[in-house]
DNA sequence: TTCTTTTAGAACCAGTTGGTTAAGAATGCC
DNA sequence: GGCATTCTTAACCAACTGGTTCTAAAAGAA
């Protein structure tokens, strides 16, 4: 695992299934079947992305009976705005460009 | 290499060396060598960074007589911001705790 | 053309990642 | 206690990553 925490959130955001399981957990708090679910994968796998997700500080985790379930956390994204917030002058130079990012965004959110 | 562009960004951004790199080019376009020069890796291995992060689209490449120039590309970054703004009403949750983060790494800017 | 400088590619290696299946914990219910 | 349910861990595997060294290519200088 990466040793920084930039490191450990760029990685972990790497990889698509975990912004999916980051995107599902907006809508809530939700336990490992929940966010196994949608996926064609084990559940295994999907226990092992929410522990990456876990140790990057994404989310956090609690007991509910038998079953375990994942909050967002979002002090990491924050870690990640400020990284940003160095390059601002950079993608802030057309803020007309960003603004149709955005609006392009609007109908077909992150996955 | 991951086939969509959030993957590939942030890929890209998880490593160190290769958010020193783009540090550095915030400061002007750059030489492999000269990009080289901070690390104490081989020169090969620069260059399969910067392999990697024009694959991101982070940077642009150039020539100028036998060097290579490299130029930071704010596109991707702007990406990122629009992933990020998803999850706006997360981060934004606390402007008091966002400002006193970016406050904090005036004096010690990101990697 | 030949030589120098600068960078990229090839081949290799160790460690990590993301997936699998099978087995083992942890908790609640009867 | 015994049994279900839910999730994690272990063991394994193929593919990828990040490093190395050695070699080759691209461009300019002599």
């Amino acid at each position: 695992m990466a040793v920084d925490q930039l490191s450990a959130v760029f990685g972990a955001l790497a990889d698509p299934t975990r912004r999916a399981i980051l995107a599902r957990l907006t809508r809530g708090d939700a336990t490992v079947a929940e966010l196994s679910a949608p996926f064609a994968v084990s559940q295994p796998a999907i226990s092992r992305h929410l522990k990456v997700l876990e140790q990057a500080g994404l989310i956090s985790r609690s007991r509910r009976a038998t079953a375990r379930l994942s909050h967002l956390e979002a002090e990491p994204l924050r870690v990640v705005v400020a990284w940003l917030f160095d390059y601002r002058e950079y993608w802030e130079e057309s803020y007309d460009r960003l603004d149709g990012l955005l609006a392009s965004l609007q109908d077909n959110p992150a996955d």
